[in-house]
DNA sequence: AAAGGCTGCAACCGCTCCATA
DNA sequence: TTATGGAGCGGTTGCAGCCTT
């Protein structure tokens, strides 16, 4: 792709080009957020222009959204934020901006760079792909409750309500019910389209599933090779909002339930 | 300690949609 | 109705920093 400019800072090659590419300096936000404050964040070429930033306007709404913006919320995904990332994504795919409403600063651009990282990462691991079903079915049944018992187990019941009644008011705290769209049901506590759900009535999948779904969530299933309770985590991406599970506990763990003709154990 | 690989994030690009003239 | 420009979206990539060997 394009190569970012050498020494951006530097003065020659800023006046080189008409046009700035490259990572933003502290001076360039200082007047991009004065200029913002002064007249609004509309009419971004308009602000490039005037604002005297060699930046295009999509680059400045892009700086101003992502990062500038005084409401926006860095730092770790919470397990909550994971949990409404993987639901809305499955009522949604790929619509980041609009998944994005429902977790209140955090940028189209942050939860893709999730999904990418984190949740992709997860389905190369299983060598599947992202949008399959077996990727889908294994977020809804496994790693979904999965993260219900984490969120549900580290609150203290002062604090938190169920993440059952998450949700959701675009731009608002995470409250109230999820929203369904038409064409959607309400299955084992998710939401999947009418179309799917009946689908799965066949030979026999929802049996496998509910297999899945028991053995994590009620504790019953077995635990990956040479790991003994399963369902007790160590910290590594709990709170800290990394993975639902570790890779490996992952790998093995759907190995083993989907592909246990294929699983050659070398855990240790 | 050094080198190479990997990961996560910031930022860009191309495309589409929408409003306006 | 069409042309044009701005805004927004999703996909992709470069790179800094961390990790592994």
């Amino acid at each position: 792709m394009e190569d970012y400019e050498r020494n951006s800072n530097s003065p020659t090659h800023e006046e080189d080009s008409d046009v700035r590419k490259g990572p933003w300096t502290e001076d360039e936000d200082a007047i991009l957020v004065n200029f913002v404050s002064i007249h609004g964040d509309a009419r971004w070429n308009h602000i490039a222009r005037s604002s005297g930033l060699k930046r295009t306007g999509k680059s400045c709404r892009l700086r101003w959204l992502n990062y500038l913006r005084p409401d926006v919320r860095r730092g770790n995904i919470t397990l909550e934020e994971q949990f409404m990332i993987l639901k809305l994504h499955s009522l949604w795919g790929n619509r980041w901006s609009k998944i994005a409403q429902y977790l209140p600063g955090r940028t189209d651009n942050e939860i893709k760079n999730y999904w990418r990282t984190r949740v992709q990462k997860q389905a190369k691991h299983l060598r599947c792909d992202v949008n399959s079903n077996l990727f889908k079915e294994t977020m809804r049944n496994v790693w979904m409750p999965r993260l219900v018992e984490r969120i549900n187990a580290q609150s203290s019941p002062a604090t938190c309500e169920p993440v059952e009644s998450m949700i959701t008011d675009p731009g608002q705290p995470i409250k109230g019910p999820i929203p369904v769209e038409p064409g959607f049901v309400q299955f084992n506590q998710q939401f999947v389209p009418a179309s799917e759900l009946s689908a799965t009535s066949s030979n026999s999948p929802a049996e496998t599933l509910s297999d899945v779904q028991g053995g994590v969530v009620n504790g019953s299933g077995s635990d990956p090779p040479g790991q003994t309770g399963f369902g007790e985590f160590n910290d590594w991406g709990c709170v800290g909002g990394d993975n639902i599970w570790t890779d490996e506990e992952s790998f093995w763990f759907l190995q083993d339930q989907f592909c246990p003709e294929t699983t050659s154990y070398s855990y240790n």
